[in-house]
DNA sequence: TTAGAGTCCGACCGATCGGTCGCTATAGTC
DNA sequence: GACTATAGCGACCGATCGGTCGGACTCTAA
């Protein structure tokens, strides 16, 4: 019936497809994701969607990979010029509330980058799993030279231990995420942003 | 082929399927746990086992009631003659951090109890969600009455903002989870206990 | 202009999903 | 000792799972 695109339009349907499976996965897990309803929601074939990735793994991990690529987007991308240190730290944590408090429309069910990782931690290793933990100890490295630069500048007390800062932090994004996604409370973004103050020094 | 047997062990039984239903879906999800291969590691049939719940919707409700309670008699009860305040407070956060280093007997992937958070907190409304809401509203609420109470015997100072310190504690803990599952980090319970101290006074 | 590459479909595959039904055999009750 | 309630089984249900295959078709490169 409908024959071969262009180049060009297959791309726009690899894109289309990718979007859809984030938005799916954010609300169902990348495990729940299911090749027959993702093609029966873009009007289209189990077999013809399937041919742009060969597999459901490879089907979850660009939807992953997309996850990852807007959270870095919206949290470390406008930030990146900024000299590196506590002014970056204070920048990529601002951004990252916002977005946790925000991206409902690419994300209808939370952070698919966040939610992930709880999926799969349990899991054995495998693809999937390997790139789940990779992306999330990418993240964190990240946080930590800001983290390590700020202490070498003095910006952070000398005593810091930057790893110690690390996990605090991320457990008060983690605990914004259960707040906003389990109870839909609209104060945690604020609760966020005083626990980075104290944390970070306000 | 095997006939009825009596009520007790009939009760055994059921022992049986909701401890092998936790530790399943504490590394699948509770989306995850499928009769079938329950059954089969179980040695009985699909009908047999589902004779005991119904349906696998209150078969997923009776493994996250199990799974709350074996969080609540691991932190919860040995803490619950302590005198209520920053002690009792305290002697929780410590049974919590030594739980989730070390429950991996019955949680093989980790604390349900966390985890059936994030997998449902997406969802739309229903029986499993809405009881995995209320299980983490009490516990929550459990939290908060011993920071009331610390805060009014002045044990913690009084400037202190009661659901911000359980929201930060919460975090800490989300955070240990995290480490523990997704890096095998053997240094977070550590972590978790010096967070720990420095949110509630050292 | 023609050959190849590649997109997409429809039909189909075996496996498994949650769940139902009729049955057997025993435990508990009178 | 007869009756009943019920644990558990085996066969089976329609639906769906991830995935394969061959063909129809068109874009693209030669």
């Amino acid at each position: 019936m409908s024959p071969r695109k262009s180049a060009a339009e297959a791309r726009r349907t690899r894109e289309r497809i990718i979007e859809r499976s984030v938005a799916m996965a954010s609300v169902e897990g990348l495990e729940g994701l299911t090749i027959g309803r993702l093609a029966g929601e873009l009007g289209m074939s189990k077999s013809g969607l399937l041919g742009h990735f060969g597999t459901k793994e490879e089907l979850q991990l660009a939807a992953l990979r997309r996850a990852s690529a807007v959270f870095s987007r919206a949290v470390w991308e406008p930030a990146r010029d900024l000299p590196p240190g506590l002014v970056r730290l204070r920048a990529v944590c601002e951004a990252w509330a916002t977005y946790l408090d925000r991206e409902r429309d690419t994300f209808p069910g939370g952070c698919l980058f966040t939610t992930s990782a709880v999926e799969f931690d349990a899991r054995g290793p495998g693809p999937v799993r390997d790139a789940v933990a990779r992306l999330h100890r990418t993240w964190q490295h990240r946080l930590l030279a800001d983290i390590r630069t700020a202490v070498a500048a003095g910006e952070l007390p000398a005593a810091t231990d930057p790893e110690q800062l690390a996990f605090e932090l991320n457990g008060v994004y983690l605990s914004l995420n259960h707040a906003v996604q389990l109870f839909g409370d609209r104060t945690a973004p604020d609760r966020t942003r005083r626990a980075v103050a104290r944390l970070l020094g306000g």
